[in-house]
DNA sequence: CTGTTAGCGCTTTCAC
DNA sequence: GTGAAAGCGCTAACAG
């Protein structure tokens, strides 16, 4: 069965230098240890009962021997199940997207998942480029932060597709598993507060929302909350869109803005600037530096959603979300998915925490 | 050969709700176009040449009714390539590691190759599973930014295993391509331009630098041109190690640092603090705030190596890495190493930039 | 307990 | 031009 010298046409192969030393197979295994590919394939799952003591330890030998890797991609292909999960995240730059990543991670580990990390930059063709090789990737699920835009890539995912689910923001007529911010509460937490420390001219500053649900629905909690809470008070509230995309029309947004701090120091006031996330917040917290100097925490007070590495260094105020937790959601959303459940589709809203910092002082 | 009701096999199983359709296959397409798989073959690969135009739009009619999709884990299978790249980074948590994945990604995108990214969360087990996993999905090459930690398991890629490059950090034993910072210049720039702007008092603050190659370069460095510009100058510089991975030995490390700081002071000096890295000028300026207050600028110098987007915001000095452009080079020294080519190992160090803020007033 | 036999979905000779 | 057949590396019935 086992030709005579067996052990050296792998090392005549991969001494030389760079040379390729094609990885050993499942069946160089069962030869070497002068068996059938079965038994090598039970070893590898693990069904060790049904192997003999001896033999169990010739492919052990055997394994070593040869240094063997099992080959996922066959396997996959045999299985018709790869453990693979995609997860397309809109943005990495955005610290946000890193910490859900990690809760993601986890998620996978602990479940037995090897996420695929796609990034789409902000790039409408990167959404669907990533979404196209996931799908011919086979993945068994999708975890997708999506840019926001109305995409018609995403729609074969919820149905005939791949189980799916939505971070922080859904898509239009994409009807999938959802998981992010309470939104809302969020927005409440943050208005209460500032009104709590007696500023009453608020601007909640967001980027284009239409299309983004998570920016919507905090923008639109923050006008109900703001309006609703006016009580004996004189309360000021207005929205501002800030579009970070364009250098151009950033300033003059910033310029806008100005107007409002302006109004409300003629009247003796201290205007209150509501930032829907941590890139709105850090042009923000840089344009007022600009503008007014290290000691800018005079002039307007600052409040954000999301909580980055550096807002206790510029000390600003936050409500950090609970990121981990929402990829860790996540991929539990996912996971009963793929195991066969049929459920109606379900939204996670965790609540986010208020971390007072000095720039809003009362 | 065909079984009468074919159609229907499908809809059975999956029948009810959000069940899976089970994906065309290249055989489906192949029945729906009347033809065999071979031209289907043919022509997801281009060799449009070698099919009629009837065929060819038959083909073209059936991909689209049955919305059909590639499989890549068989087509790679079948072929023995596929495309596929590892990206193993040690902490995405840090802004470094996300700026050399885009670059990554830009140049994966322009090659052909898709990047299988893989964080290791800064623990040695990470990196060996991932490092597992990525052999066992028989990428075609790895980009290892490694934990520094001496890891046996990384052995096998350069020799008989897969073509790897390193960034930022070479491994021990481990000869690869390699990119990253040109480290020594990088110090040298910074102690240049403490130097001139006066200072006298320079304490270099870095991570456990033995086992990773960059922050050791960089140390080296700064004492050797910190000593080395003496000159008529009486000069003084100091290497202090800080561990951010246990918060009690930061607290304690920190506390010495504030000896230096004093000393200076007393002597009627400012100290001036070289971060070696971002995470550590982080923690430095928290320090320096808690300490000193929103004023600490005047008290103690700071310039780092990395320009994290909050160093404009803290003004402070730093030199700021080509990172996109390391993360380019290394899959270009791949793709080469891939594609066959036989060279030496090769190193590429790219210069610094000094941007020059607040935190090192002359 | 162990091996033989079919394929998974695709590419690739090699004939027609 | 086009298709039939033989696998890539692995798993999963079936026999012994």
């Amino acid at each position: 069965m086992s030709r005579g010298s067996s052990a050296d046409d792998n090392a005549g192969r991969s001494a030389g230098e760079g040379a390729l030393p094609r990885r050993a197979t499942i069946s160089d295994v069962a030869r070497e240890a002068g068996t059938g590919k079965t038994s090598i394939s039970r070893y590898l799952n693990g069904e060790l009962s049904a192997l003999s003591p001896d033999l169990r330890a010739r492919i052990e030998a055997a394994i070593e021997r040869l240094d063997y890797r099992p080959n996922q991609m066959a396997r996959g292909l045999k299985r018709g199940r790869n453990r693979l999960l995609g997860l397309l995240l809109a943005d990495l730059t955005n610290p946000y997207s890193v910490e859900v990543l990690q809760g993601v991670e986890a998620a996978c580990h602990a479940l037995g998942y090897m996420p695929l990390i796609c990034h789409a930059a902000n790039e409408i063709d990167m959404e669907r480029r990533y979404l196209q090789l996931l799908t011919t990737y086979r993945v068994e699920g999708v975890i997708v932060n999506a840019l926001g835009v109305p995409e018609p890539m995403l729609k074969p995912l919820a149905s005939g597709g791949i189980p799916a689910v939505l971070v922080d923001r859904t898509v239009d007529g994409l009807d999938a598993d959802m998981v992010g911010l309470d939104n809302a509460a969020a927005a409440r937490l943050g208005v209460e507060h500032l009104l709590a420390h007696g500023y009453d001219d608020l601007v909640f500053v967001v980027q284009p929302f239409e299309h983004v649900s998570s920016r919507r629905e905090r923008e639109a909690a923050f006008r109900a909350c703001a309006h609703g809470k006016q009580g004996a008070r004189d309360v000021r509230a207005a929205t501002h869109v800030l579009d970070l995309r364009e250098d151009a029309s950033v300033d003059a947004s910033l310029a806008a803005l100005d107007v409002y701090i302006a109004d409300a120091a003629r009247r003796g006031a201290r205007c209150a600037l509501f930032a829907a996330n941590a890139p709105v917040a850090l042009r923000l917290a840089l344009h007022l530096k600009a503008r007014f100097g290290a000691q800018w925490q005079q002039h307007a007070a600052l409040i954000a959603i999301d909580d980055p590495e550096w807002a206790e260094l510029a000390g600003i105020t936050t409500i950090r979300q609970p990121t981990r937790e929402i990829g860790y959601r996540a991929v539990e959303f996912l996971h009963e998915r793929i195991e066969g459940a049929v459920l109606a589709t379900r939204a996670a809203a965790f609540p986010g925490e208020l971390i007072v910092r000095a720039s809003t002082p009362g």
